[in-house]
DNA sequence: ACCCTAATGTCAGTTACTGTCATATGGCAT
DNA sequence: ATGCCATATGACAGTAACTGACATTAGGGT
């Protein structure tokens, strides 16, 4: 009976863990729903919170800043693309890799893409969430560099590495945001295909 | 006496028009020392409209948010880059000439680099200057585009410039901020030449 | 000197966010 | 089952970022 002992860590399995789990997102794709019907600033907070049925503070014991529900909401989209990267056969070319990897994610009980077009014009239309997701993209460099130096044995921390990443973070972003502001286009995959083209060439033949 | 009609605009060189641009420089120097001295949340906009002697609600007719000053602060240091590279030799190959322009732009009389170092890390500190100032590098991408293409008469708006400006302003970025970590280096010259030789080799050979 | 446009000050109101304390609820040992 | 404890939640008050509306002032041309 060393209750006095540290608890070290709440087992993130129990019931309790559970719920917060699923309160966390169902706040999250409450939001979402608000945002899409009304738009980000005529949705407040409070709007939130009722719509969950908790209390507005409850809320910020989730969430940091209302702009950080950018990244809850979109973070599903970020973990697909990068699930679907590593499933991808080791022995691929990297750019046929990502490319094809983009389209995993977009297929069928993944990520919906109708939502993705929601998404994205959220975020064209919202300064606040541009800049925050902008910044998650910057951050999550790091992730897919590690993916990326799983692939080849390289330095996950390498500079290099994170270069390339930045690259193609960047050329995915152009070629969806391209996507979302083009109605005709079933598919983001055109488009991000031919900005990851732009990269196989040397970038700057010094 | 056409007075009924339209009068385009005001001449931007009147007497008012330089008092107006004054007072938005004095409000982005007085806020840059009080955020220095105090940090950001410490700050407040009643405080930085007194140290300028203007009302709170002036200040929001020169700036849309509290966040938009890192834009007003750090622009000086973008402004003093794009012209340093704008004049530099257009027979010097892409790659040297924007390290040497990033050299060129902390030469004195240009930026200061204590301030610059402050400026840092004030973002590093700062998320929501953070992500404002991610996203503004993110649009500069266009910019620095267009003074690429004006050096090997490519075109301003090409996918291919927009990733090469991309990835230089990344390599500029993470160089810097490294610099700005690191209290022993004078300047940031060397981790931004070693970021950027690193897009000297192609960065996706497919 | 006069007018007209535009900048500024004042004020009231909304909303994002935070600290604090009381209450309730799940996890666990007895 | 029962009681204890940690933790999640609710309630409330307070600060500060913004915004709209209106009165006042100050430039700039006639």
């Amino acid at each position: 009976m060393d209750t006095l002992v540290k608890t070290a860590e709440p087992p993130s399995t129990g019931l309790a863990a559970r719920k917060k789990q699923r309160t966390r997102q169902r706040l999250a794709e409450a939001a979402a729903e608000l945002f899409y019907e009304r738009g980000y600033d005529a949705t407040t907070i409070d709007d939130i919170a009722a719509a969950v049925d908790v209390s507005p503070r409850t809320f910020y014991r989730y969430f940091p800043t209302k702009e950080d529900l950018v990244v809850a909401i979109g973070e599903t989209s970020i973990e697909s693309f990068l699930a679907a990267l590593g499933a991808r056969p080791p022995e691929e070319p990297l750019l046929a890799a990502v490319g094809a990897a983009v389209d995993d994610a977009l297929a069928p009980g993944w990520v919906d893409t109708s939502r993705v077009r929601s998404f994205m014009a959220l975020i064209r239309d919202t300064p606040a969430f541009r800049a925050r997701w902008v910044e998650e993209a910057y951050d999550n460099r790091h992730r897919l560099a590690a993916v990326i130096a799983g692939r080849t044995d390289g330095d996950p921390n390498g500079l290099r590495n994170l270069l390339i990443a930045g690259a193609i973070s960047m050329a995915i972003n152009t070629g969806v945001q391209c996507w979302a502001d083009d109605d005709a286009e079933p598919g983001p995959g055109d488009f991000v295909h031919r900005a990851l083209a732009e990269l196989a060439l040397p970038l700057l033949p010094a």
